[in-house]
DNA sequence: GTTAGCACTCCACCCTGGAGAGTGCCAAGC
DNA sequence: GCTTGGCACTCTCCAGGGTGGAGTGCTAAC
């Protein structure tokens, strides 16, 4: 990593800045009046010139001004910028979009993605709880016709996940009873994502071996377990707000940005890999994603939790030219705001 | 109405299908030249103007050509489109689309709504039945805490909804299976917009009177059913699409166009007035819904079946300026592709 | 009633020139 | 040796003007 001297990182933060606010080119003259760099505009040129050189900004064209490029986003992300606290007056207004939700999980995610996208100004995004990350609380086989049965699981959390088995025998809706019965009895509480050994294990003991009631239930909770219960779905509202930025003025290029958007199997992808980590906030340049199709955007993300279960993400997504130090601490505080209502114990 | 000549006629269907064509205002010239008329130009000229003060046709700006207003749109539709049939090779891909389709509604309606995107190249809109259209399978009520529980009601198409209750007792699990048990029996294959009156019987029985439990469930069930059951939900695929349209290239009206689809209620609300028709396809141009957010737009939409209960409606939305004379068979072809599919028994 | 001809209108396009913003480089200054 | 003022240069943006093309409305002749 190349060493910026103090006044090459002030020149790069008031690029940024000036470059956030105004979508334009930044010019030495610009900085120089404006910021409060004490050198003249002279100066900045050269600044700016082995800025240019390290990677750090580009010209579009000889003789305009210097826009950031990612490495120099990244670098005043990380290092440079300070990001306002959030105005008492502007959390009470979060706090009251979210009153009056209901008990329903799946509404009140909903909400916060358009909470999220309507005090950004930018496309909010909830990614759904992975249901493996609760608890089991109930299961339910339905007969459908024969030889088909309704599979209905439901997580502590009151996350609802429903699948269609096709099977050998058929079953009659009475002994199904008996399975879903036995099931319930066995899995109370136990972590979904510990099910399937839970399961095993109980597949070797002796009162199953013997009893074909109980070796059924257990193959057929299997066959539901091994599904794909991963597969996270996600909240995205107010796109339309993506048309105001002028970034995206261009129809071809917003077309691109639609596109990827609406395949949400890439944005499932793109929150997940911020899910690894523990921390708070994360900022993720679509450049580094690996998902060329998202080059032009940025994530601004935060985990969220019930107690100490991390449940899901959620976030902004925007342009690479966003107002980061107003919407980051929205996001933050929106991220506890929804772990704290998840927490209470008439939210389902 | 105004009887408009055979003549008149014909121009007017020339100039729709060359706008429809084109996207460019229409001149005298080429329709004379272009179109099987036997009359020259300046004969044309007298009778476009003579449609421009009947309100079927107008001019952007003088010594523009003409195109159609809604009007003239309208009356093309109604009397002068000439819509090809399908080709077979298209109807195979899309009956090719179709196969694989696996047995969850959901997937499959999603799926239609993709497939009429894709093979319309405008935006797909798919209607889910509502739920009260079918028939009673299965409730289950599942305790999630004190004085709160879940009820999952599955329709006979396996349509799912899902549900939280408050109650002023606290009612064990064990009484909730007796409940669910009871209601399973009573309501079995009762179609679903006539439970609420089966319930109400029921309750004047003399065995419910005496009868906590009996008593207890079907005040219980009364209180899900008239929870709102209609609000319908609506899958729109490909709204990228309209990006395409040169129409929409100005940002300012196609954000006005992707703001008004993403408030899915008031698609809902478009669907549900074509719905009331028992025909076949049907065009509602926006100017005709009252909804004026949707002015610029055009719905081209078919009602689907199971067998002769009408499920919901399927469609198209795009701009005004659409090919209706392929489109049309399109959406004919896919709802009746889908209403077969729903009627196979392995089809939930 | 139909047609050819003509004058007229409006738009889209291209070219041009000037203003403005900003740069790079150089030579002088501290 | 870094900093600075100055200057020539580059590039974009925009307004103005000119041109060609498309199309119209009107009129007079058929």
């Amino acid at each position: 990593m190349v060493e910026l001297t103090k006044r090459d990182q002030e020149v790069l933060d008031a690029v940024v800045t000036d470059y956030i606010n105004t979508g334009e080119p930044v010019g030495s003259r610009t900085i120089s009046k404006r910021y409060g760099v004490k050198v003249s505009s002279a100066t900045i040129r050269n600044v700016m010139a082995d800025l240019e050189e390290l990677g750090f900004l580009l010209q579009p064209h000889t003789s305009a001004g210097r826009i950031p490029t990612d490495k120099g986003l990244r670098f005043y992300l990380d290092f440079l910028m300070r990001y306002k606290s959030l105005e008492e007056s502007e959390r009470t207004m979060i706090r009251q979009a979210f009153q009056g939700i209901h008990k329903d999980l799946r509404e009140t995610l909903r909400k916060t993605s358009r909470i999220l996208s309507t005090f950004c100004r930018q496309a909010g995004v909830v990614l759904w709880p992975k249901i493996t990350s609760t608890r089991f609380r109930h299961i339910e086989f339905i007969r459908l016709r024969p030889h088909q049965v309704m599979v209905v699981l439901i997580s502590k959390s009151g996350l609802l996940h429903n699948h269609i088995l096709d099977l050998k025998d058929d079953i009659g809706q009475d002994e199904l009873d008996k399975y879903s019965h036995y099931l319930n009895d066995l899995l109370e509480n136990v972590p979904l994502g510990e099910v399937k050994r839970r399961v095993l294990e109980e597949m070797k003991k002796e009162k199953v071996l013997f009893d074909e009631l109980y070796a059924k239930a257990l193959d057929m909770s299997q066959r539901v377990f091994q599904e794909n219960l991963e597969s996270g779905d996600v909240f995205i509202e107010g796109q339309t707000n993506l048309l105001n930025n002028p970034e995206f003025s261009d129809v071809q290029r917003l077309r691109r940005i639609l596109e990827a958007l609406e395949d949400k199997s890439r944005i499932v992808k793109l929150l997940d890999m911020t899910l690894e980590t523990t921390g708070g906030v994360r900022i993720t340049l679509g450049s580094e994603s690996e998902l060329k199709e998202l080059r032009e955007i940025s994530l601004i993300s935060s985990p969220y939790w019930r107690g100490d279960t991390l449940l899901g993400v959620l976030g902004v997504i925007g342009p690479l030219r966003m107002d980061y130090s107003r919407i980051i601490p929205v996001v933050e505080f929106t991220a506890s705001l929804l772990s704290e209502l998840l927490e209470e114990p008439e939210m389902v």
